[in-house]
DNA sequence: ATACATACCTTGAATGATGAGGTATAGTGA
DNA sequence: TCACTATACCTCATCATTCAAGGTATGTAT
């Protein structure tokens, strides 16, 4: 029940969403199941953790939701707003900031 | 006064305390002023969060302390115990995991 | 009928980084 | 003497965030 906040998780939902919704239009659902492939299963996010997202970012006005009716069933659609691009770019800048950091500090060399 | 977890910091002050300190033993104060060295200036850990991740991590039984008078002014030392190694490996395996994870859905290319 | 995948959602809990504040001593310069 | 800075320790309240677990409902396949 209600874990807490696992290393290094912080903000990494926010990032992976929007640079996902940045490159194509899409539904939470589907949001679950591409994390674990773009990041080659070394991340999982669950539904409780992607809808709270989108809705968040929804609210801040960096998406704009589109409910289409597929199937009988129906799929929400997120998309990227300019303000959304703006905030990805900032969550960009952090990330690169902070994990170079992180990697200067941890003596780490060259990656492929 | 008092943010919030700020993007991708959770964990990471006790990652670098646990590395730093994995390397000789250092106090405190020693260590704010070696995290923006060893970050490149790219992290700042005030004396607000490297206190308590000390005093968490001795409770905690990852570090000891020891008390140095030097200069009239008293400096407590901080030592990695094995339980302390043991952790750094998990944080450290934890790190790289998240890491490559983003970066692999950033497409990031290589790095040098 | 039964089970599973799809697809949406909310809630409580726990955590942990942060700035601001507090104490005290030593050294520096005017 | 006075003021200021650096050293060196510390605590506290705030607040955003991740997560597991639960819930609803429809479609598809067996």
């Amino acid at each position: 029940m209600g874990k807490s906040n696992p290393p290094f998780m912080t903000g990494v939902p926010e990032l992976l969403v929007l640079r996902l919704l940045s490159q194509r239009e899409m539904y939470g659902y589907e949001l679950v199941k591409s994390v674990r492939v773009v990041t080659s299963e070394a991340i999982s996010l669950g539904e409780g953790v992607i809808y709270p997202v989108l809705h968040g970012l929804e609210k801040a006005g960096a998406l704009t939701a589109k409910r289409k009716p597929v199937n009988g069933r129906t799929r929400v659609y997120y998309e990227v707003t300019p303000l959304g691009r703006e905030r990805l770019d900032r969550l960009n800048s952090d990330w690169d900031r902070i994990s170079a950091g992180v990697d200067s500090a941890l003596g780490e060399a060259g990656r492929v």
